[in-house]
DNA sequence: AATGAATGAGTATTCATTCAT
DNA sequence: TATGAATGAATACTCATTCAT
């Protein structure tokens, strides 16, 4: 019932907070409560209570429950794509940059403890807004990966390349699973151990690719 | 007229069906109902009415909305695993047994078009019961599959093969969805491909394990 | 907090009461709730306690607070309708029909102390399904009266006609009101004293109507 | 600098306007949205969105949303009054008086398309200060028909009169409707055609007044 | 075995209203 | 004078769940 974040030099009494941080605020407090209790599971009371605030600054700030959702769901792609982007050279090799977008990935998740994975699979599920726009930027990633992997080998994009941008997505979503339930394991490791385990069967995938267009051309 | 199986002698109810094939049929429209609009977004007076009984039936059977939740997932992770139980073969060499559980379980998939992939993704945020349980399987799935993997390399279960099998079912499930959203593509080739991309890794992956394991010895 | 109506043949518990009687028991509630706060004054709970019985059998019979109050609308209107038809004979000539008809309406407005009066003003401007249907009722009344203002001349409804039914009516409503403030007023008196005030008129303008109309001809 | 009239040396404050343009600006404002969406549908905000200022400073005029409310019904029928009383000469007859009440009358309804007709019957069933207003000044009017009634007809305002005047002021009611639905409807044409219609029945009543006062003389 | 009737306990959302500046 | 930031209090509506028959 009291709020749990008022600032510390002054009363529990009303903040006064401007809007772009107040905003930020909101979203951090959604985020843990999501990633705690699931999208039906998080009230907005509840959401309002651990941002220290009242119920009706969520919607006078978002619309709407859902619309909150989704704003959490944009910012947090958003840093994992800053992060990705962060860690990716342009000018390595298309093989390289496959392995350090992994690691960006694997650091994302491992930084932010679960929240992100959660609110992925949770949007993943939720229909409306939220899933179109995790699956369109789940269809991006992938759609990249795919180009990568073609780049990799010298060769156009075919349907191998696709279904192994798939695997390679699954594979690390479930990795990131399995290392948010062993806190201990280090984000790169895991990103190179992916890689050995994949790397052969994609160098030869390409390679048969390169072998079939030379085939047809 | 005392005979136990006089079943049109009375008042204004409904069926009178058995027990077991009530129970059936309400998992029918539970599965149905929890497919199409998730755990939270399928009432139960819905289900109710896609089974053509009534409410209090549901609870008579089945204690209450949870509970219904987790016999669905229960039946049909035991049709998976019965699927797949048909399709390995015991006598067969493990890596033979890996493809043909791989195929197994996109048969499965495609066989229930969506259905238990959708209740699977569910069941893995819900928490409570159904998140258990599911997890437990998956859990006892990626065990089957590091040893299958050790077996096949001759060796003993190690971290790469415990990581490997993560890999392999994160890759499986991503699949999964990619062949519900391409309804023509056949489960086996899928199964095939993913084999062809997974196996270099995984020999390699094993053949160092059995090195490291010689080196140990 | 607790029920106000529940029968006195058993405790406070649940009444157990066929669909049909509890529908009626709502929209007396209803209407004694609407006519004394207004639509929005009115609360759900509000009217579920004065029925008796708890919010959600309100949803569950009527589906929304809007349609509940149409359902309130078209039953008064109904019985309004009713006791005009069954006070009207057809036999008669047009001029004692009409007065017939304003009889019929003041004794349901005298028998009705006010709540249909309020539900009326209520629904005439609330917008929605409501203002519609009791819109539709009142041009109905209005064309009825217009028609038969034209046979009591033995002429065509002309714009007079028209015109004049408008007013008649709103002279109804009017005096409605006068009587609910004077509850010692008798309703055929009052049908009497507002016949002798129009009728002058209308006939002279129906003389005239019929001279215009003799005149075209 | 310290002249109580620099009105441009200060913050970002907005416009500076004299308190008296204020007012009319938010009451015009006010008269708009409780036209357009009724008293419940018209929000403080949209009120202050509308006048181009912002919330607070209603609350800083008016007091509350009532209040606020109240003050619009005022200034509107002020205003009807203002015109009723610049048509209607004291020196006229009183017969002619009453047509030119109604002439004033259907004139204001028809300039002001709507918003007063609204914001009456708004008014009317509110609830609160604004009904006992609207209700005092309809019943002001209503007294003065009356007497202009009893004028016309040399006698004293008996019981006739009043049922009569209550009559009227529901036909120009009614027909102020009808106008708004029909906006090619001359104003002038309407009140003469009223007055075709009611007065021959007002002329014999008023008779029928005098004679019996006669006789009780 | 089966159900129509009923509800307790929530949930998202809105709105008039007020501080602090 | 004027407002951006903030909220208390209410309200319509839903849903899993349970009696009484």
């Amino acid at each position: 019932m009291t709020s749990q974040k008022s600032a510390a030099s002054h009363g529990p009494g009303k903040a006064r907070v401007p809007r772009a941080v107040r905003e930020q605020q909101m979203l951090d407090a959604s985020v843990e409560a999501f990633a705690a209790n699931g999208y039906h599971g998080a009230g907005v009371e509840e959401i309002a209570a651990i941002a220290g605030i009242s119920k009706p600054m969520i919607y006078l700030y978002f619309g709407s429950k859902e619309e909150l959702f989704v704003a959490c769901i944009r910012r947090e792609a958003g840093r994992l794509m800053d992060m990705i982007a962060g860690v990716v050279r342009a000018e390595d090799p298309a093989e390289r940059q496959l392995w350090s977008a992994l690691e960006g990935f694997f650091t994302f998740v491992s930084d932010h403890r679960g929240a992100w994975t959660v609110l992925y699979r949770q949007a993943r599920i939720q229909g409306g807004q939220s899933t179109r726009e995790v699956d369109a930027m789940r269809g991006r990633t992938i759609d990249l990966i795919g180009e990568l992997l073609a780049r990799a080998a010298s060769s156009e994009p075919g349907p191998e390349a696709v279904m192994a941008a798939h695997a390679l997505v699954g594979a690390c979503e479930s990795l990131a699973d399995w290392m948010l339930d062993n806190p201990d394991t280090d984000p790169k490791t895991t990103a190179k151990q992916l890689s050995h385990f994949a790397w052969p069967g994609l160098s030869k995938l390409m390679e048969a690719t390169r072998a079939r267009q030379r085939g047809e051309a």
